[in-house]
DNA sequence: AACTTAGACTAACGTTTGTTAGTTTCAGAT
DNA sequence: ATCTGAAACTAACAAACGTTAGTCTAAGTT
């Protein structure tokens, strides 16, 4: 008798991508167990396999569901026919609602994709490299058009997504804080440095 | 026949203790094997254990010891008699001469600090929330003095301390650009951002 | 020459890991 | 009432894990 397994989107597919974004986000990918996850569910650890293939399908959904949001975002904010400064606000603000709308998928993505496995590592890894290089000919663009000052691109690249990863904390005080002057304090402090 | 201990330093606990702040930095601290540790220092598994006491001393004394110098640190800039905007900058420079300095042992305190049990889980997450609030009390000083604009101080903290995140990528630039080009481009970025 | 000891080794331990096989349950369709 | 299929279960697997016990080696001290 074999199984067949669920392609579409049963609800309890996404309850368990859900779990398992939470539990890697808190225990890291390695030290996060199947059988943690399957608990956290309400199941036996052998019942996640009647829906999922393996743990490492888990985290390549996750890592590569978050890649795709990215990607088709700056996809966009090239096409537009915008002076560069504006282009940067629309990919930091795209970074930030990323952040609160989708807290833990992004920081597991963020953090945990060294732990995917070849050949999806080493995909990941040209990935990221490629967006980051789209996001610092962005701000080159700037350097070029004299709207911003002549720092290093790459290194503003860095300093901005890294910013982005403090996503921990933020949960937090985005209770305290509106979320839109959060976006605000954002905006201030990462684009005011980079304008001339 | 009891063994002892080596309790001072012992040039092979050095070793070790270099090879696993590499090790748990490429591949995070669970999914790092003593065995893999081991014949990076070429040697086996069990020999280790002449050295050292357990695997996760190694990430305790990791993490112990980049925080006894960022706290150190900071207990010498609150010292000092100086407007918020100097002490800010000294505080980043430091932040930036750490992860170059000592590359490794920043980035695994920073990402694997949660895998320390308890109860120095618990401690250490005290050290930081500690860290930043006063981190945080500096930048507004310097709001409070009309020094900077009136943004959130805490985000601000997050800001600085995850743009310090990326170093990953860096070492591999700051062979391209120099160190303290690279040191300004981001005093600039950051610190311009938040001047009045 | 005999003794000591640090530090390597091999072998094994008890757990925990991800995963598979095979069985049971039970709601919905016939 | 019977059949079907999805989804739960129990039991077990082999592999990998951190760690311990006990032994061997070789350099240094007496």
């Amino acid at each position: 008798m074999v199984k067949k397994k669920n392609t579409k989107g049963s609800a309890k597919k996404e309850i368990i991508k859900n779990s398992a974004a939470k539990l890697f986000k808190e225990k890291g990918y390695s030290a996060a167990s199947m059988r943690e996850l399957a608990s956290s569910v309400g199941v036996e650890a052998a019942s996640l396999y009647n829906h999922i293939n393996s743990k490492s399908e888990l985290l390549h959904t996750i890592c590569y569901n978050v890649a795709e949001r990215f990607i088709s975002n700056i996809d966009e904010v090239e096409k537009q026919e915008e002076k560069a400064i504006v282009k940067l606000e629309r990919l930091l603000r795209f970074h930030i609602s990323e952040m609160l709308d989708h807290y833990e998928e992004v920081y597991v993505s963020d953090r945990e994709w060294r732990q995917l496995d070849e050949p999806y590592l080493d995909e990941y890894r040209e990935l990221r490299r490629d967006y980051r290089k789209r996001f610092s000919a962005i701000i080159q663009l700037g350097i070029d058009e004299k709207e911003f000052k002549e720092i290093d691109s790459n290194t503003a690249v860095m300093i901005f997504l890294n910013a982005m990863g403090a996503i921990d904390q933020w949960h937090r005080i985005v209770h305290k804080i509106e979320r839109l002057a959060l976006e605000d304090n954002f905006i201030t402090l990462l684009l005011e440095g980079i304008k001339k």
